[in-house]
DNA sequence: CATTTAACTTGCCATTTGGCAAGAAATCAC
DNA sequence: GTGATTTCTTGCCAAATGGCAAGTTAAATG
């Protein structure tokens, strides 16, 4: 297994010639994790940031009852961390932990401040990281407020159907801001209608 | 009035002599605008962006059924901006609208794309200005997930006293997650235990 | 393949939250 | 200062959501 989808991923966010890439790239580790593997722990210090290159993972707190919230789903290829944490160099503030087997790239907190004193590219590749994380929190924000739990349930399965084949439903509702009761009878709904 | 808070903002965010603060803020100009005003309006490119050194200043958006959620409550002082839109440039997410008289200093998209070009502390400033508000989002969205409303109100009047002399309690429902009859339940009964 | 475990659905009922509307209180604007 | 407007509270009722538990189906594991 190369690395080259990794390669690919930075330069589809910024622009840079194969042998930027390459450099970049170098200190990345290989991970390979079965599922419900926890790769960052609540209130424990981030020690590494992971490139998702096959599977899924979630992030999740609890809640005032201690029951889990799923804040988000990471499909493949994708970066995965708590990001204002890491880039603060405070402790994890979630809990991300594998659905399913998952496998890719990961390099740690000592190297990525390495990269990120050497070198623009990887700055500024960090820099867009953060602010498309934050883009998709307000997105995910404002539809949680413009939409139905319905509509959210029939928007994710329009636009990410592979979820649906590879994550629990109970996970799915909880992401959704639902019980997984009430998405089995949003669902039964839907189908009867 | 002087631009002396908006240098010591910036002054505080990331160290600089005095010198680089005065030229970083050169170009910003004073506005004074009465309340209700929209500084920012859903759809509709960002021309400015805001620092607001007196006011209250809110964001929202409507739900499904046409009803203001508010998403945000500034006080000054603090720069006020659909941040993730600006950077990207595309049309804001949200509105923004001044709760009470606002007064500050207000910059141009152009000028600023000038600033971010010419001055490494500026593009620093705009960087820990995104990480900062995504921070802010995170700890929010979490905020909703741990704690009861009653508990995030009790949490907001011991953190925010101010902004309850402020701003409506109609608004402050609506951060909080529920209605305004809600909260009015709320308060009556930490009132009457 | 067989066994165990996890996931999903469904009915019943309790709880929570919201909608509406009226009245009281506070604030605004002239 | 006074009338007009907005804000806040409260009661009543409806609607939505959740908890629980049992039964069913599907999937993981050895």
């Amino acid at each position: 297994m190369n690395k080259e989808k990794l390669r690919k991923y930075f330069q589809s966010v910024i622009s840079m010639p194969d042998d930027k890439a390459f450099a970049l790239t170098e200190d990345f580790e290989h991970f390979l994790l079965p599922r419900n593997t926890f790769l960052i722990e609540e209130n424990k210090n981030i020690e590494k940031t992971y490139f998702l290159e096959i599977g899924y993972i979630r992030s999740f707190t609890l809640d005032n009852d201690g029951l889990e919230v799923t804040t988000n789903i990471y499909s493949a290829p994708c970066f995965v961390n708590d990001f204002s944490s890491f880039f603060k160099k405070l402790p994890a503030k979630q809990n991300f932990q594998t659905i399913t087997n998952c496998e890719g790239w990961a390099m740690s907190l000592t190297n990525v401040e390495k990269y990120f004193h050497n070198s623009p590219e990887f700055r500024e590749f960090g820099r867009l990281l953060v602010l498309n994380h934050y883009d998709l929190l307000n997105k995910r924000m404002l539809d949680m407020i413009k939409n139905s739990a319905e509509n959210r349930y029939l928007n994710l399965l329009s636009e990410h159907p592979d979820i649906f084949q590879n994550v629990p439903l109970k996970i799915i509702a909880s992401y959704l801001g639902i019980t997984a009761t009430s998405l089995s009878r949003i669902r039964k709904e839907i189908i009867c209608s």
